[in-house]
DNA sequence: AAGTGGTCTAGACCACATG
DNA sequence: ATGTGGTCTAGACCACTTG
């Protein structure tokens, strides 16, 4: 018997945990708000306060008229909200996947062994001209398939991470930093070598927490423009 | 008669004006959530929804067993969020309060007309050296007596204009942009010129919208690191 | 028409802060 | 002890989506 805990944040833990053990499938809907107030035994405003809570959590989205649903993957040319640019069609282009053995910093951040394999993919993002400059770390043993997937047309990857990987993108968080490019992103970029760069390290999660992907992304400095509301 | 709006919504529109009109002080109480519900005439579930789009808006403030509070002005070294530093204790020094005349530029930002009278102010924050080099522009006329304040140990400045000028900052919008430090700047945090900077261009709110202060902050690129998480 | 989430009500009790 | 915000209930009706 948990005590301080309201009723409906407990009922919301519980929810939550049904979720992320995969009872209902991303894109699914839940059981109605009725039904769901029955088999916790709540009264129907407590169970959407506790709906609420996983609704702020991202964990699972309203639909009025429809139903209750396990949020999919996430979605959005999410880079670009931190450039300046404006309404142009994206594409990218897959430049390698291989196969490498994780070094410490890597076997760190995706919570493997030390030389576990580990997939390394480079990619280039382009508006009118090549803007991103991208390589992803994946844990080879979650996303066994992806070295044969045809990447032509996939602007997006998490959605692909779905299809053939059964790994589903949650939450991500986006660290940016200052540096310089080097002779490889330089040569991506159409820069020199040692040109002003925005690094944006991303680390991304799955429902349950793990990591599912880490990603380093280059771009001229002088393009970045980001804006903050503080309250 | 408004359709389509639900009445909670209602409620929180017209009690939104009444906070912005000055009705209450800020960092003062409002009626509590049942006297709220019999002037409005509305239940307390309904009123309890009213006062939470403006606890979210972050123009009130709940404390429970209290009462809920009008916000006073921002506060928190908001700035340091931006960089690297860990908990030093920062220290501020004014360089410079004098009266400019509005070029176009600061005369749209601020919407006041060109040529008006327009405060600058010139401060440099240090922790154990110089990081940041900030220039303020102020409406004149908003900022009566201004000129005369000391600003020994004077580390926030949003308190200070609530003190002796009245005016109290909701809300505010930092971009942040990569660029180059001009001579100035690098004088003032110790660098060479063209040293790469990072600039932050803040626009501070009063409850009402009206834009009060404009600031244009500049650091150490190398010391930018910033995070953010997305759902 | 039936089912879903969204709004609203009226009342009860709890947790917290203060005098 | 009193007053505040926080939780919970049980029920009604509305707005939206779909067959």
């Amino acid at each position: 018997m948990r005590q301080g805990i309201s009723r409906y944040a407990e009922v919301a833990d519980l929810l939550k945990g049904e979720v992320h053990r995969g009872v209902w499938a991303p894109g699914t809907a839940i059981p109605s708000e009725s039904d769901l107030a029955k088999t916790f035994s709540v009264a129907l405003g407590t169970m959407r306060k506790a709906l609420d809570v996983l609704v702020e959590q991202g964990i699972v989205e309203r639909i009025q008229g429809k139903g209750t649903y396990v949020r999919g993957p996430l979605v959005g040319s999410s880079m670009l909200r931190f450039f300046r640019f404006e309404g142009k069609s994206p594409t990218s282009k897959v430049l390698s996947v291989v196969r490498i053995a994780a070094d410490p910093a890597i076997s760190k951040a995706l919570n493997v062994e030390v030389s576990a394999p580990v997939l390394e993919i480079k990619r280039i993002r382009s508006l009118e001209a090549p803007y991103l400059s991208e390589t992803i770390y994946l844990d080879a043993i979650r996303f066994i398939g992806l070295e044969t997937v045809d990447w032509t047309d996939s602007e997006l990857l998490y959605p692909i991470y779905q299809q053939f990987c059964g790994q589903v993108v949650n939450r991500a968080v986006d660290t940016v930093s200052f540096g310089w490019m080097n002779a490889e992103d330089a040569n991506n970029l159409l820069q020199q070598e040692g040109a002003a760069a925005v690094i944006v390290r991303r680390v991304a999660y799955a429902m349950n927490g793990d990591v599912l992907e880490v990603r380093l992304t280059k771009g001229n400095a002088l393009e970045f423009n980001y804006s903050v509301t503080i309250n």
